[in-house]
DNA sequence: CAATAAATCGAATGACGTTCGTTTAGTGGG
DNA sequence: CCCACTAAACGAACGTCATTCGATTTATTG
């Protein structure tokens, strides 16, 4: 079933499709089973053949990310307060990541491509914040400052669970023990993994401290 | 000069030297320059030696994280107000991975080590948030939340210089291209880099809100 | 002094990303 | 309608890399 050499009657491959399948590829074989061979076989072609359609493993890389980001709703800036738009915008931020753990590893450390939808993007968060009253020179500090921590927090999503387990160690360090064990119960009881309260903690602060910057600017 | 194959008569290598080499390295050429053959050219030994001391790559940069994890004090938390403490952490936390720049990358997705100095660590900070009134199921997700934000801004700090630079697509994100250059007349006129002013903003909101929060549960 | 363990070298392996020449098919100008 | 050109696939090859293994030499232990 293998197609000959020569240039098919129809297209096979394109940047879409290949960015498509990589993050099909990725969240089906995790961070390490991504290979440009592995991408191959599963586009049904040869290795070499991705090379005309994208500049190497970085670049496809580089798409994947679009196809994430581009899930990120960023209207309610449009309509909303600035301070509730921040809330649900993060939310929307991370989920977009968490719906792809294997490939958060791979994309957090690459750097933010400037496509024009994240861009656009930008455009929304930035005249919302300034539409909220913050002065111009600290809406890209903000937007930032919030940008890392909901990268760390996507970042946070991926450890492994027993990340905190001291094993044989927990004696020697007994307060930290026991209090993961209470953060272990509040989340079994509340029906969700322990990542997400870190986020919900961080993000209501972070947000209420940034109403308290605006609001002793004035 | 090379040596023979034998055991030497003094060790040259131990699992502590290779990750000093390693750090060194990465610091040197950077992320990518890091592989098993420079790091062992620069330990002037062949690489195959290595594995006599460490497990692999992933086993060096889990030695190397503790290195820089080493660096950060977490004393403060015994004698300051938890709220000043956290500050006071988080600035060192930081300011360990912003001395090695390449390596943020390289550590950023890799799993924390359960080794037993960052585990002191976390009992300080632990202690000292308990000792603050956090309740117990809380401080894990306050400490962690934390974290993730100082990890998302060192990342951030080894962002290219010109991420958010929108080239030809500027006309069609206007407020966002104000705004950034607003953001570098202001981080040049304060002398400081531009990932500096989201720290701080985004440190000080962030605490700010804790501060709120716990006096919001009494 | 003999046997075992430790620590190095050197050769080999297999996976991976990438390049290049070849082959075939669509496309546009005369 | 033909012919040159380009697009898009294949297949072979290369260099790098992490890792394994056996051989070799030296230290250590009994």
């Amino acid at each position: 079933m293998r197609r000959r050499a020569g240039r098919p009657a129809k297209p096979v491959l394109s940047r879409e499709a290949i960015a498509r399948a990589a993050l099909a590829l990725i969240d089906d074989a995790g961070a390490e089973g991504f290979s440009m061979a592995a991408l191959a076989e599963r586009l049904g072609v040869r290795p070499s053949s991705l090379y005309n359609h994208v500049a190497g493993k970085d670049d496809i890389l580089a798409a994947v990310r679009e196809i994430v980001s581009d899930a990120i709703d960023a209207s309610m800036f449009a309509e909303l307060p600035w301070d509730e738009a921040l809330v649900l915008w993060a939310h929307g931020y991370r989920d977009a990541f968490a719906a792809h753990p294997p490939a958060i590893s791979l994309l957090a450390t690459l750097p933010i491509t400037g496509a024009l939808r994240t861009l656009r993007m930008y455009e929304e968060v930035v005249a919302g914040l300034r539409r909220g009253g913050w002065p111009e020179a600290m809406v890209i500090p903000v937007m930032v400052a919030v940008e890392s921590f909901i990268l760390g927090s996507a970042l946070d999503l991926v450890a492994p669970p027993d990340m905190f387990d001291a094993g044989p160690l927990a004696p020697q360090v007994p307060v930290f023990t026991a209090t993961v064990r209470a953060r272990d119960d509040a989340a079994t009881s509340s029906g969700r993994p322990p990542a997400d309260l870190s986020f919900e903690v961080g993000l209501a602060a972070i947000v209420e401290g940034l109403r308290r910057t605006l609001a002793a600017l004035a």
